[in-house]
DNA sequence: ATGCAGATCGTCT
DNA sequence: GACGATCTGCATC
């Protein structure tokens, strides 16, 4: 069943874990991918050192302002691109970066979009499953609750984890907080712990 | 297994 | 003009 608006409607810490278990998927003429979400990370807005909205909207940052179940996609070190989905109602700018994914569906085709066949190392980053599932700058905007790219149920079970969150050493003490979710002991996590 | 440098550019100060 | 919500290949242990 594919997650409803309300689903994002409500705040990132709440949709970043349970979005842990949940499949995403793009479709494309070439064919359907996705995965299990298995790593998350939720970016708080205003109460986060960390966030990309922790400094006001901005062109790039405008899509937080807006409701959740959106797509923000940004561009980071120059060359990878990094999936977001927008949590929480229009005014709150808050969002959650899917970090890594469990391959399900279209692995063929997210080897050939990768040049990699080591399937651990498929979507096991926020860098490489944007790349896997084909999203581009295009996808900036996009609407969860369309066709294209979508995030539905699974049967999948899982005790989640929280931790400190990757690479955001310069955000001071908003460093610390226990804001990455994780499927504990996945073996397609980005970081092992 | 762990570590480091290089690639590369949009965004914000 | 500086710097990332990263990934890869190559070096060394």
């Amino acid at each position: 069943m594919k997650l409803p608006r309300e689903f994002y409607l409500r705040d990132g810490l709440t949709v970043a874990r349970e979005l842990v278990g949940k499949k995403i998927v793009t479709r494309f003429p070439e064919g359907m991918t996705g995965g299990i979400i298995v790593e998350t990370e939720a970016y708080m807005g205003a109460l986060d050192a960390a966030a990309h909205s922790y400094r006001g909207k901005t062109e790039r940052t405008k899509i937080f302002y807006g409701a959740g179940g959106f797509v923000y996609v940004y561009l980071i070190y120059g060359m990878h691109l990094c999936t977001n989905v927008v949590a929480n109602v229009a005014g709150v700018p808050e969002a959650v970066l899917i970090r890594a994914l469990e391959p399900t569906d279209g692995v063929e085709l997210m080897k050939r979009r990768r040049g990699k066949n080591n399937l651990r190392e498929l979507c096991s980053g926020p860098g490489k499953l944007s790349q896997a599932l084909g999203v581009t700058k295009n996808f900036y905007g996009a609407d969860l609750c369309g066709e294209e790219i979508f995030i539905e149920t699974t049967d999948f079970q899982a005790t989640i984890s929280a931790t400190r969150r990757i690479n955001v050493d310069y955000a001071g003490a908003a460093a610390e907080y226990p804001w990455r979710f994780v499927a504990a002991g996945n073996v397609f996590l980005s970081v092992k712990h």
